[in-house]
DNA sequence: ATAGCGTACCCCCATTTTGGGGTAACTATA
DNA sequence: TATAGTTACCCCAAAATGGGGGTACGCTAT
């Protein structure tokens, strides 16, 4: 069966070029191919795709937004996303709004296809450099502050949302002893409140 | 000039065949060739190659244990896990203890050339399935609570650390509205308590 | 025009948290 | 055998927070 691929790109020559080239290989059917995105709920209706190319810079609405009003009514459509914009803001902003790739215009026309049959079986597309961008994201790590294991668990219980009360009774521990456990992480985290130890606890991937 | 490898992989046939590979390739230079990766640190010292590969099951000490160790004090020499596993856990493991690809046993023939080209050239490598469960990761996305801007910039200050003293004085509002604001945002988030306003808004990136 | 929402402020009271001071047993280790 | 670190407990007083009430103004959409 062929895989229907809507195109959403306003530079109207590289949007010829990705029509050409998806339909050289005769698995792809290019379904609708649009110079902007303001009727994209529609045409996602219309055409019900099951790939969307996404550029991100386009008049009127971006590509990310677009991606936004896609996902609330439609989670299954793979969309990759398409553009010169390697920064991070960018990427991450397409990742979280929920796009399923991101290949960049000077990739095109070796990865395209290749990034198309990756995310129909399922998987993401990511370029080298994209890829380094997400891990590094994944990476800023915890500076150590040398929590004890019982100072680790009481701090997760914290960012629970747990009082001091309900911390004790978890770990059949006095109220007390709670209070100068908490003393203690708050001195080591170098903060001094609860909502502080929390955001930092979070941020920095210590729990 | 030739890339420096080094292999850790207690699968001795793979390992051979690891060798083979990037021998039969004239880039590469296989400087180093183990079982295990208990001298990681020295050998890491003696050979100082570019590239790593590491397996994650061996015996002793796992491949993320040696990443965590060898970035300690390097965090130059780029890291290539090699495994069978593709659960989230290893993953996420090992790409926080700071691994710069990760590639899955079954693919290794096709793909190691080009992961460590990948990596060579500043970029990461994953597969499709990989890289799926990052994205994934990162999209598990915010239920709207409908917080007003004023509710959500409150939220933020409070995600901070701040006081409600101190989110008066920086708004410029009364201690009194800060007061009835947070009131009206725990209602929205369904919380009681400060800690847990703030770990739900980190978690899911309502901030 | 009126109901709803967001904004901004105020009161009371009880509970919780914080910051400062302690003590003491146990374990590991140098 | 000191010494450090962890675990566990206690007291006090001040500050911050949570839950419950309110009032008032302006905007918007019905």
């Amino acid at each position: 069966m062929l895989t229907k691929i809507t195109i959403y790109e306003d530079n109207e020559t590289l949007r010829k070029g990705l029509e050409e080239l998806l339909t050289l290989s005769d698995e792809f059917v290019v379904t609708g191919s649009y110079g902007n995105c303001m009727q994209v709920l529609e045409q996602l209706k219309e055409e019900n795709p099951d790939i969307i190319l996404m550029d991100i810079d386009m008049p009127g609405m971006t590509g990310i937004e677009a991606v936004k009003k896609i996902r609330q009514v439609n989670t299954g459509v793979a969309i990759i996303m398409l553009t010169v914009f390697d920064d991070n803001k960018n990427v991450f902003d397409a990742i979280c709004a929920g796009a399923s790739g991101y290949l960049l215009k000077k990739n095109v026309s070796e990865k395209l296809i290749s990034s198309v049959k990756d995310v129909l079986s399922g998987g993401a597309s990511m370029s080298p450099a994209i890829a380094k961008m997400v891990i590094s994201s994944m990476q800023r790590h915890a500076a150590d502050y040398r929590l004890s294991a019982r100072e680790h668990e009481i701090l997760t219980l914290l960012c629970k949302g747990n009082s001091y009360k309900m911390i004790a009774s978890e770990l059949n521990l006095s109220f007390e002893t709670i209070r100068s456990y908490i003393k203690k992480i708050y001195e080591k985290l170098q903060v001094s409140s609860a909502t502080e130890a929390v955001s930092k606890a979070i941020n920095e991937r210590l729990i």
